[in-house]
RNA sequence: GGUCUGGUAGCUCAGUUGGUUAGAGUGCAUGCCUGUCACGCAUGAAGUCGCGGGUUCGAGUCCCGUCCGGACCGCCA
């Protein structure tokens, strides 16, 4: 027997018993006469004592060893002269009789410790180190929790985990997909899934009308912290379900893994439309954990800048401003600060307007053109009070309210409005169908295409296609799209009608999809789902930015594996058995 | 595809205007130390300054190229 006891539970209940322990040697504490070693597993950190005096055999072996080695000890579980409030085990340290090393270390190329001193790419390199460490176990134990919570609740909602084929086919709509060469079809590939979307319809077809699965998805794009070309989403479908059913269903969802795993209460979902989301935040996931809604000075029906001869605004389709409470103490240096981040390419404003409003009256940078009155009229259209700080943009209203969302988010973070331990969660509601995509001058679905229209916009669809809104919804915390879904198409005849708008001529439609459109031929349910991004509700709720700490193995910004070193190249026997060969771009 | 940023000891980093032998903390090794728990003290080893080229009397430092990270834009239905 390894071990009686784990390194995390011996207390002073414990006295006097003979237990034996197996872990990994944290830390030594060398003091001549006496030897302490931390060891450390899973559950926590034990004391072993070695004492010159009364056994100096085994004290003189102790002192040898080293960080990471694996030891299997035995002793007497006493309680400590001096103790250790930090650790649950403080009380209490072994007397070792008996040590045996279960295996030796070399020394790890980071310390692995709570505030390890490895950097991000060696940690990922020895992932299997950084495992050890406490944070990182924490993450890992706290995406658990999620999982296990999530199947309680839809469980008990009568919701089967069905699972899905992971080599499918390959579509030309959405995110580029990972091909897989088949050996036994030559010339032909498979495709890994960006989501288990036709399956999941097709398990609605199939009568299975509660469906969900905790599965990878796999899309080949670009990475950021945010996304990884592996990532796993709590995938969701449901029969005889409109809109509303689904968003409460979910909401129940999100509000029971809050309470489990957090113990936070959250409040009723708000919800928004896409177009107000877009005309008072910016943005199709707005953060509403702070308010600092966009006025528009100019545009929206009011012009409150015109006939004054300032160009930059008279020439401007829209004037957006934001009043950022309490910040009219930001100093010229700060607001110059502001003022290049905006213009940086990525954001794409030409410049920066402001106004700081105080008990002396309103001033602003463009004094030089509006009178008091007008910066008046400004501060109250945006309820700016004394000691505020209004924050201008101006131009064309796409761009404009892009650059000042990314500014709205900036003053939040700025302000501290955007703590990582408060909740905001809201649906934003009532999304575009299609969207217009300038590089290959055809919409394409803004969600899926097998998002229906909602049926007051049916008609939309022959004219103006644009205007159409689906029934499609999202769920968004603090500013993070976690969630997504739709009322689904189950008619065969408007499906096709909705792929024709996508470019699909039919026998496109028929050689990608048929498999789908036939099976709605046979009866298909009303059905409408969702899908959450399981790594990023993890991150959420662990209060960080990057989903890579909540995987166990992740990858890189260019998405290598660095501690398996894939991709890799395959062997030439490899490649004539798949009958493929490469062609590499030429830079 | 683009913008920004970084690469110096095992690790995390400093390194001024281009100027003598490239430093610190930590880790590691050795020694001392009987109540430590980030133990303490002392001594020591440890460097292809990412790589290649250029400018210069002289390059860690400046220029060009390249490789490898990171953040972001595009992209991600």
């Amino acid at each position: 027997m390894y071990r009686t006891h784990t390194c995390g539970e011996l207390t002073i209940g414990n006295a006097n018993q003979t237990i034996t322990l197996s872990g990994w040697l944290q830390r030594s504490r060398d003091l001549g006469g006496m030897t302490f070693i931390d060891l450390r597993d899973r559950y926590g950190i034990t004391q072993l004592a070695f004492n010159m005096e009364t056994n100096a055999t085994l004290c003189t072996e102790a002192r040898k060893l080293g960080r990471e080695y694996v030891l299997q000890v035995t002793g007497v579980v006493k309680e400590r002269e001096s103790k250790n409030a930090k650790i649950t085990t403080g009380d209490v340290e072994i007397i070792v009789t008996e040590l045996k090393v279960l295996n030796a270390s070399i020394t790890p190329p980071f310390t692995i410790e709570e505030n390890t001193d490895g950097g991000d790419e060696l940690r990922m390199k020895y992932r299997y180190l950084d495992l050890r460490r406490n944070a990182v176990r924490k993450n890992l134990e706290l995406r658990h929790r999620m999982a296990i919570e999530t199947r309680n609740y839809l469980d008990k909602l009568q919701f089967l985990e069905v699972e899905t084929p992971v080599l499918i086919k390959s579509t030309p709509e959405g995110a580029r997909d990972f091909v897989v060469p088949s050996r036994m079809n030559e010339g032909e590939f498979y495709a890994l899934p960006q989501s288990p979307q036709t399956f999941k319809q097709l398990l609605m077809v199939g009568g299975f009308d509660r469906y969900y699965q905790i599965v990878k998805c796999f899309r080949d794009e670009d990475l950021r912290a945010d996304r990884q070309p592996e990532f796993t989403q709590i995938d969701c479908e449901m029969c005889f379900v409109e809109q509303e059913d689904i968003l409460n269903t979910f909401e129940g969802l999100v509000k029971h893994l809050f309470k489990t795993v957090k113990n936070v209460d959250i409040p009723t979902l708000t919800r928004m439309t896409f177009a107000h989301a877009m005309k008072y935040y910016g943005n199709d996931k707005p953060d509403i954990r702070f308010d600092m809604q966009f006025k528009y000075l100019k545009g929206d029906g009011a012009d409150l800048t015109a006939g004054k001869g300032f160009k930059v605004f008279d020439d401007a389709e829209c004037v957006i401003a934001i009043n950022a409470i309490g910040a009219a103490t930001y100093t010229r240096k700060q607001l110059d600060e502001l003022t290049d981040w905006v213009k940086r390419p990525q954001i794409g404003a030409s410049g920066l307007i402001y106004a700081r409003v105080s008990a002396d009256g309103i001033k602003s940078s463009v004094d030089k053109f509006y009178d008091v009155d007008t910066l008046q009229h400004w501060a109250t259209a945006t309820t700016a009070k004394d000691g505020d700080l209004l924050l201008i943009l101006a131009g064309s209203t796409n761009k404009t309210r892009k650059a000042m969302s990314e500014l709205r988010l900036l003053m939040g973070t700025q302000l501290g409005l955007r703590k990582s331990d408060t909740f905001a969660a809201h649906w934003v509601v009532d999304f575009p169908m299609l969207e217009w995509d300038e590089e290959t001058k055809r919409y394409h679905a803004m969600h899926h295409p097998f998002t229906s229209p909602k049926p007051e916009d049916i008609h939309l669809l022959n004219e103006r296609a644009g205007e159409a809104r689906a029934n499609a919804y999202d769920m968004v915390i603090n500013g993070v799209e976690v969630g997504g879904g739709s009322i689904r198409i189950h008619d065969a005849a408007l499906q096709s009608q909705v792929f024709s708008l996508l470019g699909f001529t039919k026998e496109q439609a028929e050689y990608q999809f048929g498999f789908l459109m036939n099976a709605f031929k046979y009866g298909a349910p009303p059905h409408g789902g969702i899908a959450f991004g399981f790594d990023r509700l993890c991150s959420l709720f662990g209060g960080s930015e990057t989903i890579r700490d909540y995987i166990a193995f992740p990858k890189n910004n260019s998405g290598r594996d660095v501690m398996i070193d894939a991709p890799s190249l395959i062997s030439p026997e490899q490649m004539k058995e798949l009958a493929i060969a490469t062609v590499l771009n030429t830079k």
